[in-house]
DNA sequence: ACAAAAAGCCGACCAGCAATCGGTTTTTCA
DNA sequence: TGAAAAACCGATTGCTGGTCGGCTTTTTGT
């Protein structure tokens, strides 16, 4: 239960919108979701600091506002989030995170399935040759 | 927001014992847990109730005591578990999986990365012979 | 048949967290 | 040196899981 990552919808938003913009600052994404949603740009500045305080976005002070940049790439944040999904199951067998996965093979396109193979051949070689 | 499934640690560790058990009632979960936790009979028969109420066990009234029994598999669960977490994400792209991927394998027994293999295959097979 | 025991049911409370603001202070810059 | 922008602060709301205690109902043993 300690330090287990959570993300709100807003924040996945943000952090979306910040992994394809490479940088970004609390105006600019006020802008963008002004048109989605409603949003103060308090609640804008709010979701930032909050997802700074997560390790999850770099900031920088340019002049006296804040840019954030992603201090974490898009990838790894979903790996946690899986991780952290399964983490309370697991340790009694792979079968289950097995099956999870066999759901979203079934949507992968072919290039996703020759990068899942190269995945297993290489974490297979790895347990081969200890380090 | 809608609909998502969420399991705190205690509905998990329920989960897990009635899938391996079979099926149990609350007095036995009660034993199971005052062990590990200092958890009164009145929060199982709350936990119970409550993944009752998320489809996630059925329940048997058998005399006066409800016989829970699991209305999902495990794997069932932990796969819309891993599809919840990432559903806000992708559509984008398969990356993260990939990356989801990548952190399972890392830890996965050789067993696991058979069946991994094995998944991937399916996966291609079923997109060269469309239904 | 009755009292004790067990189970269910109900409602309550707390904690944590995301979403959301408004108001106040600080900083910047024309 | 002010007006504008941003940061900062803190407060509220809503949801959910964990946790109970107590009242009601049902079961059971003698």
């Amino acid at each position: 239960m300690a330090g287990q990552l959570k993300l709100g919808d807003l924040e996945v938003a943000t952090l979306e919108a910040i992994w394809s913009w490479g940088k970004t600052d609390a105006r600019d994404l006020y802008k963008h979701f002004s048109r989605s949603r409603g949003i103060s740009l308090s609640t804008v500045q709010s979701t930032l600091e909050r997802l700074h305080r997560k390790r999850l976005l770099f900031r920088d002070k340019v002049s006296h506002a804040y840019v954030y940049s992603p201090a974490e790439s898009r990838e790894a944040v979903m790996a946690r989030l899986v991780d952290e999904a399964l983490g309370r199951f697991r340790a009694k067998s792979d079968d289950g995170l097995l099956a999870a996965f066999a759901g979203i093979t079934a949507s992968a396109t072919p290039e996703t399935l020759d990068a899942l193979e190269k995945l297993v051949r290489e974490a297979r070689l790895a347990k081969d040759e200890p380090e």
